[in-house]
DNA sequence: TATATGACCATAT
DNA sequence: TATATGGCCATAT
């Protein structure tokens, strides 16, 4: 369970998210494929459930490919990540972010490299 | 050691 | 357009 990797690709999830610009909101597969894995999406997620360590690591703005806060559950209260994205001037109804496309920040796109 | 699950995404039917 | 299935990598049991 000690291979070199695994953690490298961890802190890497954990960085991007936290570049992400404060009123905007990215994508799992977004990061992913940012780290050049787009099929490891699922890894991303699990990095964010561990990411609650960090508390510098703005997980609520991670959401899946169509806004929808599918991870909010795993919040102290849930409310709280859609509470943060609102109080950051994103709308979130019914756990789903309003104009998703307008918040997203890919960072394959804006980073590009 | 093997099986099942997961804060997902893309393709196929 | 909606539903179903495959893939991908690591964790947990």
């Amino acid at each position: 369970m000690n291979n070199s990797k695994g953690q490298d690709f961890f802190k890497d999830v954990l960085d991007v998210a936290r570049l992400t610009p404060k009123g905007r909101v990215t994508s799992y597969g977004a990061i992913a494929k940012y780290l050049g894995a787009p099929k490891s999406s699922r890894m991303v997620g699990w990095a964010m459930n561990k990411a609650h360590q960090f508390p510098d690591v703005p997980a609520h703005r991670v959401v899946n490919r169509i806004g929808l806060l599918t991870g909010k559950m795993h919040f102290s209260p849930p409310e709280l990540m859609e509470g943060r994205l609102k109080g950051e001037g994103i709308t979130v109804v019914n756990d789903k972010i309003v104009e998703f496309k307008r918040y997203f920040w890919d960072p394959t796109d804006e980073l590009e490299l």
